[in-house]
DNA sequence: GAGCTAATTGACAATAAGTTTCATTTACTA
DNA sequence: TAGTAAATGAAACTTATTGTCAATTAGCTC
């Protein structure tokens, strides 16, 4: 997605178009990492050192909403969040580095209709994440453990 | 899981029995629906008014140590655990009252197989959470929107 | 392009979940 | 029935997130 479209959904949803949300939004969406708010603002601050973090809160629930990321649940306690398509779709996250794939088929019609019968549910939606290492973390064979040297090793990832 | 077999599991993993962690585990053990640490210590308060919040969040660290229960992610701020089975299991959530139903046969072996194969990714684990509403609340079309709407809904469902 | 207006912003204060600290109590062991 | 390490509750603390508010600004109207 680049600027005029981005530019477009905003407006089309009744908001404004401000450099700060842009460069916020340029990040999230250009990356296929998980991401912290203070990651993002930490990231955006480089570039862009007037953003206030809160902004930063304030546009992750405007994508959020926009269904333009999703909030992806991690073992910290702070949220994450990943760059999405709007369409249903589930993740591979990498436990490693951080690494995010969105997959769209995931033929769950089966399952469902057994649990349907099974336990009398009345579905109508799911969550799915598959975790494990990526291409390039599962060569490596990280051996980070502590959240230092989790974060070291990213840096050295991307 | 009886009195006998929750003492003995603490025991062998070094816990001692106390009756303020015998009365959370009671609690969180003999229900279906997810729990706040909050609301487990409402419940346990009106038997046991002596036990603290803070033992409440510290019993579901060892029961969460030790496989017994599960952190089920909500659009709450707050963790919702339930009560579950040691060995793998998925989830089917009913959004109105909050029941949980713990499935173990999930099959999903041919998706992580292909996802393995699209994405390089060495898959070691995955969750899987369904939504919908239990048969109870489907017959009863509940139309609790509200936080305080929903939490009347709940004390009248069960 | 100038002016209008409501949305947006950043600084700061406030909230709330969860954790740490610590003096006191208690469960297990021998 | 000691002895000892673990557990407890109260209170202080930490940290993520939200609310408040005066100043600024985007996008509309002329
Ligand atoms: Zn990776
Ligand atoms: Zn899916
Ligand atoms: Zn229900
Ligand atoms: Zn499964």
């Amino acid at each position: 997605m680049n600027f005029q479209e981005i530019s477009r959904q905003l407006r089309k949803n009744g908001h404004k178009v401000t450099p700060q949300r842009m460069a916020i939004i340029q990040t999230v969406l250009g990356s296929t990492e998980l991401l912290t708010p203070s990651s993002i603002f930490e990231k955006v601050k480089k570039t862009d050192p007037g953003v206030g973090e809160v902004t930063v809160y304030r546009t992750l629930n405007i994508l959020e909403s926009l269904g333009m990321v999703c909030v992806v649940h991690t073992d910290e306690k702070t949220h994450s969040y990943i760059s999405c398509p709007t369409e249903h779709h589930d993740h591979l996250i990498c436990s490693d580095c951080g690494k995010v794939v969105n997959f769209t088929h995931c033929d769950l019609g089966t399952l469902e209709k057994r649990l349907t019968a099974e336990s009398g549910f009345n579905i109508n939606d799911h969550r799915l994440d598959f975790y494990g290492r990526c291409e390039k973390c599962d060569r490596k064979q990280c051996k980070a453990k502590t959240p230092a040297e989790i974060r070291t090793h990213r840096e050295s990832c991307h």
